[in-house]
DNA sequence: GGAAACTGGTCAAGTATTTTGACCGGCATG
DNA sequence: CATGCCGGTCAAAATACTTGACCAGTTTCC
């Protein structure tokens, strides 16, 4: 196989620690037990913390034994642990091809970062979505069928990510994870944005303004409604009127729901849309239909794609750098590949909001 | 002698990365100069002053000599280390982000075979084209900088495609070739495709056709336009006009590309776009003007994307499959890697037509 | 000759990791 | 049953690293 290119190694102290325990075990430096932690500590110059982190991935690999009280015990000797290669598995409801290019622009980023520190990245498409099968089949046998050592999970289901937590396999939620999940995640801060959009549009004089969002709501679709609500009620007492629309993700779907916004006695205008390829639909119907953007009506979006840049006027949106967001994801897969689990969360990145014409 | 005593390697960032750099020297990986600080930076995920403090310290061992505003110069002479890495690098003009999605995704894929296969892909973006420069130089500044066993050309100007056919170098030319060079390459046939469009613009009934793509044209363009007047050329007892038009690539160009052929006497009927981010600044300018698409307007793109599905109505355009295109690239370039050269000269893959309300 | 685009040089603010030091309760031995 | 050692837990402080910006010198090309 191929050497590994030249590069810093760039492994925290409690790996460094757990690889010294090993060999120490290994090289059978100590016999039964280990010595104190606070010995240990002090003789490699190490926090206790540090290297109680390092105990505890050793005692995943069933190497040692702890216990509250007792000296801890050396369960085996240590093999030189075989590098087997690693393996993360991407799972997506759709096909890359049919994601928005920001998306695919992160997958690349990371499937970039972890070809550099050895690692593959698979990606498994449930077809469908994964909805459709009761989703603990499919991801039994997609999970058993390409054992991954470390799942990230792009637009999972509750019901999936239940499943995840409970089966303790370790993955990266990318997006929101739903209330009561505590799997570490990564996401955009959708509330933030759509308070920020209420916010600017009320400043430049709007007030009657609609979010328009598809029906199927993930965890970020939720946040976003909140984040809009606090953004309307933020101005309350300038009588802002904020309604949410949901359409059905159609491209006929949403062009109706647009016409029915339109016909209504209180027509809004400004418009902010979730997604970018409902933002292109929402921006050629309104042009086909005669109204003026932003004139008639101003249009902001919540996601950011490159070719939003494209069409004219061009589209006001919010972006993050789909690079810093895969370093953050990559970040919280390195840590579960090299220490079994990650503290984190909640990442939450912030967008940037990019002014254009079509406010 | 003693076993040295286990204990965890506890060792800074900087001097991990001197290491490398080290590593990097001995092994002849650069020659003569180092990579710029941001450039390395960049591909060792390291911070600018962790890699610099490593700098310093080779400076001090008069491994290196540093200037402002000159490039790093390396002072030892090293011995050329055979056992490298393989990777791939690959040469694009703009990066990824403002890349259309396509060709993202044939990157990505790409890079997925090459991962699978222990090899690693190395994207090199040349900043506001390599026109700047003399390519010759920022190509010897580029290929000694970097080296890699194969190099993947995207949109590769005439220098650039003679540059590495002199050189000898080992790579694949996505895009066409020019006339007279005979690299291995992999390209869409946008001739068929032109030619094909046409001859529909004509069976339903379009008599004036205009074509509209960018001054600065590729290979692929031309044969685009050879393509285009082929078509015009096949069905001209009927008096067809087939016009081409060239914007300066800027979306306020495309924009006043297009009010002239509006204000014209003999209006077209159909317009072919070349690339999905044009089509995209023509479809909503279009509407804005008040032009119904297809009623007015019948528009056709050369190229695909998944956006072009989100438009009202929807854009009807010629797509090739990107695992398929990125498939074509991974065997030209596995070849060049185990067996030093490849004899296919052209590879064409033939976009399919999708058909959609745009026409 | 001058603008643009490189290069390294510098710095402050933000984030992540690691250490410190403290306290808790269980367990073993005199 | 008391003492002392063991692991278990936590928050605040210190440190290491990253980020993003700006500056100045050098090269290149018009």
């Amino acid at each position: 196989m191929s050497a590994t290119p030249v590069r810093p190694a760039k492994t925290s102290l409690i790996v460094e620690t757990a690889k010294a325990l090993r060999l120490g075990i290994a090289s059978g430096q100590w016999k039964g037990h280990l010595p104190g932690e606070r010995v240990l500590c002090n003789q490699w110059q190490v926090s206790r913390p540090t290297l109680r982190a390092a105990v505890e991935l050793l005692k995943r690999e069933l190497l040692l034994e702890v216990g509250q009280g007792r000296r801890t015990r050396i369960l085996m000797q240590a093999e030189a642990v075989a590098a087997r290669p690693l393996t993360v598995g991407l799972l997506s409801p759709e096909s890359l091809e049919s994601l928005p290019p920001t998306v695919m622009h992160w997958v690349d980023e990371l499937r970039s970062h972890l070809a550099a520190s050895g690692q593959l990245l698979k990606v498994t498409v449930g077809k469908g979505g994964f909805g459709k099968k009761s989703p603990v089949q499919a991801l039994e046998v997609i999970t058993s069928g390409s054992p991954a050592t470390v799942w990230v999970l792009y637009q999972a289901t509750e019901a999936m990510q239940r499943w995840f937590e409970e089966s303790g396999l370790p993955c990266v939620v990318v997006g929101s994870t739903f209330p009561g999940v505590t799997l570490p995640s990564v996401d955009r801060d959708y509330r933030a944005s759509c308070r920020h959009a209420v916010g600017t549009l009320v400043q430049r004089g709007h007030r009657r303004i609609a979010f328009l969002l598809q029906e199927n709501r993930f965890g970020g679709d939720l946040e976003s409604e909140a984040g809009f609500r606090e953004g309307v009620a933020a101005a309350v007492r300038r009588e802002i009127a904020g309604e949410i629309v949901h359409h059905n993700g159609a491209v006929d779907g949403i062009c109706t729901s647009l016409d029915i916004l339109l016909a209504g006695r209180a027509r809004p205008t400004a418009l902010l849309v979730a997604r970018s390829g409902y933002a292109l639909t929402v921006h050629t119907h309104l042009l086909r239909r005669g109204v003026r953007i932003p004139q008639d009506m101003a249009v902001l979006c919540r996601d950011d794609d490159a070719f939003l840049d494209w069409v004219v006027p061009r589209m006001t949106r919010y972006a993050v750098s789909p690079v810093a967001f895969a370093k953050r994801i990559y970040h919280l897969v390195i840590k579960l590949v090299e220490e079994g689990r990650a503290k984190e969360t909640g990442v939450k990145v912030v967008p940037a909001f990019l002014g254009r014409e079509s406010v």
